[in-house]
DNA sequence: TGTACATCAGTGAACGCGCGTTCACTGATGTAC
DNA sequence: TGTACATCAGTGAACGCGCGTTCACTGATGTAC
């Protein structure tokens, strides 16, 4: 783990290039460590081979390095859904599925850095709460607002029951959160297979289950959309 | 915050009350503090009005104390739930919201106590995972069994259409798990007020909607039960 | 073409702090003789 | 009834550690004259 390498001098003039290095091992140190706690200015030095000090030219603070990762994690999270989202086709079923499925395997193989993003760390876990900083409220609200847009997508085409996409939107938000939590935290619980599905077309109040086939089979229902047990 | 008074002496052979003590001085920095890391043996010992090596006798070291407060913790949400499900009346339903409600707001009153029951303390952000100690996985099983076991009431009684119990109560619990997750993490956000009432009935697949109101208007469902928007 | 100098990209040592833990101890209290 | 002693419930000082942060510095590189 350790990186003994000392790391060859930025050329004069591109100095700014540590800081990409900066947030890169500081993400890594998320990820790898249990929690935010292992991102230190030390083992980010220490991981790319700098001296401590040699941070402070690039970040005020070990919490503006933090920040920084957070910032970045909501973007590839956008990135991701937006990517998904193109992949998914124009049903908007298979665009809802595409967005949750891609939400929850964010969270699910980057349980750190999503546990950063939503799981209140800027507002509990800081010391010195930040103030909801403009940047990294407005692109997790860019996500939600993706969700509540899909949603109502479904409602327009007849695929939902929604009344209140936004609302609906948001309780199946808390489905996403809670599956993708309580997956990392209980790995080992008996999760039934098709848990995601059973959050998505319940939450969202989908007229038939949202499955992953569900794209080739047009706009009706398949038979045996009414049994939504296991 | 601080204590400066010193505690007084416990009598000869009542030296096992200073580890309730302990624990109780433990609960409180964890709820007062932004995570576990606000419990230290330095901030107990000091909140309690004694030395911090007094700690020894009782605990054998920093993760023994947070040990005791999660399965005391468990016991509590456990003992709270049973309460209310005494209180609910015989109408299962009725029993269900009983329960999730219960849940949901010891979730959101306590919210660093029920982290570190179900955010993955013990699995992840410790640096030396625990292997899931017989009593406290027994005691956090005990709360998910006493969900099924209400579900399946549900069923029983013709309220819930789920042909999986266990599977259902398994991502109902994640509703309420993200539910309680994000109403902490982003209180500022809104909510719908029926939050709870939309994942509770969507979730358990009930046959109406389990309101505060539902026991007193019997078995039979009410004629706008199948309006499940706001 | 040479040289003084400013700038840039960092380094090394040190600070004070809180942490978990260890060790030798203290002083009150009950008990055996 | 008196006293030596064991036990109990703690204390105080110290350890080594990693932490965020500060400070004076170094050495390479580009630039002005």
């Amino acid at each position: 783990m350790s990186r003994p390498t000392r790391r060859a001098r930025n050329p004069r003039g591109e100095g700014a290039r540590l800081r990409q290095d900066i947030v890169q091992a500081a993400t890594e140190l998320l990820d790898a460590g249990g929690s935010a706690e292992s991102v230190s200015l030390r083992s980010v030095a220490n991981r790319i081979g700098i001296s401590t000090p040699s941070i402070y030219p690039h970040f005020a603070s070990r919490e503006a390095i933090l920040h920084a990762v957070v910032q970045e994690a909501f973007a590839e999270l956008r990135n991701q859904i937006r990517e998904a989202l193109e992949q998914a086709g124009a049903d908007p079923g298979a665009r809802l599925r595409a967005l949750c499925a891609t939400y929850l395997e964010f969270a699910v193989t980057r349980p750190q850095r999503y546990r950063i993003l939503f799981g209140g760390f800027w507002h509990a876990e800081d010391l010195q709460p930040v103030p909801l900083a403009a940047g990294e409220e407005v692109v997790g609200q860019d996500v939600f607002t993706l969700l509540v847009d899909v949603l109502r997508e479904c409602v327009e085409a007849g695929r939902s029951a929604s009344v209140d996409p936004a609302g609906d939107a948001a309780v199946l938000w808390a489905g996403l959160h809670g599956l993708a939590g309580l997956r990392t935290a209980a790995p080992q619980f008996a999760w039934p297979e098709d848990a995601l599905d059973r959050v998505l077309t319940r939450l969202a109040l989908l007229r038939w289950p949202a499955t992953e086939a569900m794209d080739l089979r047009g706009p009706e229902p398949p038979q045996d959309w009414a049994a939504s047990g296991k």
